[in-house]
Order: structure tokens, then sequence, then C-alpha cells
DNA sequence: TCCATTTATCTTGACATCAAGATATTTCTA
DNA sequence: TAGAAATATCTTGATGTCAAGATAAATGGA
């Protein structure tokens, strides 16, 4: 009997009329989502960053020599707006872990890259942040992985497609 | 492929030593979450409300009768923080959906009700929320939600045992 | 019974986020 | 090639959240 148990436990005694169940399923991705991010910033903070800052730096990394991208790019990436996306690489300015270029293929933009500390820093956040993952998943068996991976995706695909409306 | 998919495929390009199997799962799980709670927050849009007052009026409405639970009972079922509720309890009581009277039990604390228009706003919200939640998953057959149930339930908890440190 | 401790709630200040709008530059079309 | 439309990014103002601290009342031990 978990707090989701709990949850619908209440409301099959308020409204019996209603069906809960998918309430579940869903209530419990919502506290394992918050739980893990918990624990990733864990890791982030040890470092001085927090899961927005890690997410720019990471989405740079991961894009390959040399380690710059377009706001817009790092927008698409990351799926935020363009407001959070100015104010993160504001602070990751301040703090030197990355630089603002003028883009010589467009006037209007720039290139954001990462810099040597920005680079250094990342590449021991990523290792340690992968660890953590393999960590916080450990209560779950190979097998028991791959078909939480084949059901999420599942899951998943029909919420990402573009709504036609 | 997709988007985590391509996160992957780049780690594994850049980062081949690194293991991210579980970046796989972790990933589906925060995009499964943002993309719920958005398609949650449209009904609760049409109501008026968002996901913080919708939560707070369902734990009262789910509490039973009389409706009425302290504001720290509510941070427990919620788990946010104390200023969090304050914030949330001053919205719900300019929109006449909730109460404050003082505790007749405790000098230092209050109760918090819904009022009719409260009861009335979350009888029906809910309705339409649970059937959002229907169609929501509706990707899954009743044996596959059945096995993601028990999938997520066995890796929350271990995450949910209070931390010994 | 009195005072120290605990508890319940609110307040304050700092952030991160978003939506909407502003500005500068590029691209397209007639 | 001039002007209209589209695009890239930043700015502004509002909201929701948290951590830390303040205040008032209840509780418990000497």
């Amino acid at each position: 009997m978990d707090h989701v148990d709990r949850i619908l436990a209440q409301w099959q005694q308020q409204r019996p009329d209603l069906d809960v169940g998918p309430m579940g399923v869903i209530g419990r991705i919502k506290r394992l989502h918050d739980r893990l991010f918990e624990e990733h910033d864990r890791v982030f903070r040890m470092y001085g960053l927090n899961g927005a800052s890690f997410d720019v730096l990471a989405t740079l990394r991961r894009s390959g020599s040399p380690y710059a991208l377009t706001p817009t790019e790092l927008i698409d990436w990351t799926m935020v707006t363009s407001g959070t996306m100015t104010n993160r690489l504001d602070r990751l300015e301040e703090s030197d872990l990355i630089e603002r270029r003028r883009n010589p293929q467009d006037g209007r933009g720039f290139l954001i890259a990462l810099t040597q500390k920005g680079f250094d820093l990342v590449e021991a956040v990523v290792s340690a942040h992968v660890e953590n993952q393999h960590r916080l998943i450990s209560a779950l068996s190979q097998q028991e992985q791959q078909a939480l991976n084949a059901l999420t995706r599942k899951w998943l695909t029909p919420l990402e497609e573009p709504t036609t409306d």
C-alpha cells in the first residue's frame, strides 16, 4: 500500500462510479519522475549545476566536435521556450561554461559553444550522472528494464505525435 | 527512432565508454510525465484550474465529508512545501473554492474546507479528468497497463523509502 | 505551574519557467 | 531589387515553486 494506492482507495470510497485504474499508472509515472529528478539533482548540485544547466551542457557535448549549436537547436533538443533558453544561456555564460559567438552564417543569431571549462565539467558530470542512473534503476532486472522500455515507448509514440488541430 | 533514441545514439557515438541503457528508460519516463501533465492541464484550464489547484481540491474531495483538512494534511498528501501550500490556498480562497476556518482543536492552525462552489467544481472536473486519463492511456491494452503498473510499483518502492542519512 | 521545545502556518526572497511581444536580420516574391 | 513575410533571439511580466526564517500556540518535563 503506497501513496498512490491510498489515493485510489479514497476515490473508490468516495466516487465508486469512476474507474480510476489509469490514475494509478499515471500517478506512479509522476512519482517516479519526481523522485528520479530529485536524485539527479543531487549529483548535479555536487558539480554546481542543476537539471536545467546540465541539460544544455550535455546537449552541446553529445552534439560532437566543435561542441557548438545555435540557441534554436538547443531549444529543439531540450524542448523549452526561447525565453527559458535565453535565461539558461545567460547563467551558463556568467559561469564561463559556454560562450556566445555571432553566427557567421546568420547575422540574426548566435552559436553557443562549450568553453574548455564547460567541456571538462560536463565530461565529469556525465560520467557521474550515468553511474547514478544505473544505481537508480538497479531495483529492476535487465529483463524488467527492457519490458519497461518497450511499454513506455509504445505509450509515448502516439503522445509525441504532433496534434492535428 | 524517437527523441530519446536520438539522444542515446549521440551518446553512443560520443562516449562509447558509457552504458546509457538506463538513460533511455528514464528519459521516456520524463517525456511521458511531461506529455501527460500537459494533457491534464488542458482539461483543468477548461474549468479555470491548473494542476496545482486541482490537486488541492481533489485531495479535499476524496477525503470525504466534511471535505475539510488542515494545511499540514494537504501538504502531506500533495508533497509540496508549506510556502507552496500557503500560496495555493490564497488563490483558491480568492476564487471562493475553499475557505480557511480557525481549527477549534488547535489554535495555531486552520481547517481548509471546500465551499459549495468548490465542491461542485471539483465534482465536474474529476469526472472529466478521469475520462481524459482513460483516453491518454488508451494506446495500451489492459494487460499492458497491468504490466506497467507492476513494473512502476516495483521500481518506485525502494525510491519512496525514507533515506537513512 | 513555568519555561523550553516543538509544531502549524505564513512570509520573504530567489529562481525557473512560460506566453506574448519587441528587435534585428534574412528570405521570398512580384 | 524593394517591400513583405518569416525567422532568430531577447525582453518583459506573471506564475509557481522552494528554502529559510518569523510568529503564535501547544506540549512536556522539572
